[in-house]
DNA sequence: TTGATAAACTAATGTGATTAGCTTATAACT
DNA sequence: AGTTATAAGCTAATCACATTAGTTTATCAA
């Protein structure tokens, strides 16, 4: 019964952590709609049907790499945003989600799914990534929803601006770079300038 | 030739206007994901090859609804800038943007896609999108490149909190509403201050 | 009335997901 | 060492859907 705890299974076998890893690979060469289950079986040298005992077909797939992709992004952000604090913490949670995202395109895409209330994994990875994000903005003194305010419009401005320019939507060619540092400043500037709160902080 | 200008073709016969048409409908109620041929063909009380001699395939539908989906938001942002100016235009402008694509979640995401170089439809109207931005922002006169930053800081904002809300990534039950409008504020807030800009206008 | 065209249809093929049921390597236990 | 239960792999079969080929037929123009 224990004498398992010690020691790799010789067999070639694969397991669910394995087969998502994989698939991750796949999605980030490939895009994550032409995912499937044939391509996947070949990169593992196994039969389709084979998957079955390690995921719940592409479906489970799908929810693996969902919680995968928010758990890599989660802690891109915390290595990136540890010891920094202010502005500077910002713009390195900024660069770094949108570094991530370009990185992992396919991850990145399939961590934004609906999540399903078992998925206890992928919701913990979200609720880690916007504790993140607020523990970088604790410094601006907030108060009360401003927080949470202030916290979704940093992650709406990255997911944006990130998922328009992998999906071509920026038209001109003007530096990116230079429009992502741009916003982000905007975003910092209202929070160092503090009027931008409808309801004032009472005190 | 020209008998056919005034009358309506009796014939039960679609176009491929029809044909996208209903997509839309279908993608708006049951999701882009899912859409397919067999569905649509049903819909519209016709086989499924029939479709083929109005669109490209499951991919031509695709491309459809990315051009009509792009268009009707720019005629919706249009009606809903027209005549306002500043904050106010700004404020206009950014709730229509998520009410259309709440109310159009499917055809929304639809004009999301890379945009082909042959999909001239779609590549105007994200053109028309970007210009009206542009106007509704030109009262801030900003300097060069500033406009431009300005501009897809706006559209990233706005994309990228509805696309967060509708796909329940945002995870407390803080308001949203409360939450999308202070986003928005604090855009404003530093376009009216106006000292965000890194390379600060000459003159 | 007749012939051309376009739009519909049926039939067939291919890909991919999924399920059922069989086979066998591995690990635990004698 | 031998036995057995389990889990991981396999083959075969089914189903859904996209797509193409080839046929039929309604409509329009002559």
């Amino acid at each position: 019964m224990q004498a398992n705890a010690d020691r790799r299974n010789t067999r070639p076998g694969l397991d669910e952590a394995t087969v998502i890893r994989a698939a991750a690979d796949l999605v980030d060469a490939e895009g994550l709609e032409t995912l499937n289950l044939a391509q996947l079986a070949a990169k593992l040298k196994v039969k389709t049907p084979s998957l079955y005992n390690h995921v719940s077909g592409l479906d489970g797939v799908r929810r693996g790499l969902a919680a995968l992709g928010a758990r890599a992004l989660g802690e891109r952000l915390m290595r990136a945003a540890v010891g920094k604090s202010g502005a500077e913490g910002v713009f390195a949670l900024a660069n770094a989600y949108r570094a991530y995202a370009k990185e992992h395109p396919g991850l990145y895409a399939a961590s934004l799914r609906v999540p399903e209330p078992d998925n206890t994994d992928l919701i913990a990875a979200d609720e880690e990534i916007l504790g993140i994000l607020r523990a970088v903005l604790a410094p601006y003194h907030l108060q009360g929803d401003a927080l949470t305010h202030a916290a979704r419009a940093l992650r709406s401005l990255a997911h944006g601006f990130v998922s328009l320019e992998l999906a071509g939507g920026f038209g001109m060619p003007t530096d990116l770079d230079a429009s992502y540092r741009a916003s982000i400043r905007m975003l910092l500037t209202s929070l160092e300038y503090g009027d931008w709160q409808p309801e004032h902080p009472a005190e």
